[in-house]
DNA sequence: TCCTGAAATGAATGAACGTTCATTCATTTC
DNA sequence: GAAATGAATGAACGTTCATTCATTTCAGGA
């Protein structure tokens, strides 16, 4: 399987690496698995990445950057609902599907990496806290500071939370993923109590 | 450390076994470790224990008894903030500190094995699913069965999401914590738009 | 005091796996 | 077309561990 352009080479590890970690999770996987997913030798993996640890993090930062650039443009201002439904349809349709499986190996070794934890807070929850903070009280300018701040990191456990549930096949859950923002958002805007 | 009363050897290596776990995770602690921890040989665990899986599971069954007997009664029906609040309560005090690492390490675990994340969902997740369902739908009987659902997932989801942040080290999370069910309920029952 | 068997012990086992590195060989250079 | 290059190879290495099991310990019954 010959292709020398190292680009392409890294690029297709990390295709195996995604597909192989995602199947069988972080430990369970082998080098010699993703070598032969890949169509290469064991040893080839050691010239573009440091070691199994450091392929777990590039294919995260490439699903990372990927999740990223598909991101919406920011709704016209002033719309809150508007504005709180693009907040969570982008993670929850993003981290369904292809990067679904991914996603539950990559927080299920967050959890217990430091290192990746910290990747994870720095380039992944703390960016969208702060955006989400910002869309928010743009939106809402009667909203309080305190209240903002709480308000994006409800949301954003309610998104991990929710995404987590996903994976154990609860029917009411599947059967309305994709209205699923917009229900949030009215229960998020209006509250349960009847107005 | 003799003590030949089985059950109490049992205990006394689950205590060992819930310690080390919760300090290095899962893959990484050895079951010398455990032993070495206990003060008895390997080979002893394996007179209590199937396994190293089986123990992890041991560990979280007593765990989750240990949080579900410690569940406050249910606060005076009709009084909807005090339902929520109570719902909200218990777990996220009860996740944090003592069973905060374990929590961390057995979410890791489920995420990636089948056997022990249908554990979860079976014990864990749907029992709470339904006792919310009950206690809001008792508490606010203007509610529609189809809004109850949605809500009581996003509630649970949110807790399980708001844990995880926590290992996080955000200081905005870390800061208000105790007085989260509040805001939360608050949150939850007037909405983010002005009455 | 001796016997018995259940429990505990921990050294031994062997499979698993991340990583290395001597060797190969297609490609490039001149 | 000879020499140099360096990426790819995959067998081998060394370590780590879960698990086993032959042996020892010892409480209590005879």
């Amino acid at each position: 399987m010959p292709d020398p352009n190292p680009t392409d080479r890294r690029n297709h590890i990390l295709d195996s690496a995604a597909v192989v970690f995602a199947a069988k999770g972080f430990h369970p996987t082998t080098i010699r698995d993703i070598a032969k997913h890949a169509g290469i030798a064991d040893g080839t993996i050691y010239n573009y990445f440091e070691s199994k640890p450091a392929l777990l993090l590039a294919v995260f930062q490439r699903m990372r950057d990927t999740i990223i650039q598909a991101a919406p443009p920011p709704p016209p201002a002033g719309d809150v609902r508007a504005t709180l439904r693009a907040m969570l349809t982008h993670p929850l349709t993003a981290l369904r599907d292809d990067n679904f499986a991914l996603f539950r190996v990559v927080v299920s070794e967050m959890l217990v990496n430091a290192e990746l934890r910290a990747l994870y807070h720095q380039h992944i929850i703390q960016p969208a806290l702060d955006g989400a903070e910002i869309y928010l009280r743009q939106a809402l300018p009667t909203l309080d500071a305190a209240r903002a701040q709480l308000a994006v990191r409800a949301i954003s456990g309610m998104v991990m939370g929710l995404t987590i549930q996903y994976t154990f096949d609860d029917p009411t859950l599947r059967g309305q993923w994709d209205s699923l923002p917009e229900h949030l958002a009215d229960l998020l805007l209006d509250g349960l109590l009847p107005r």
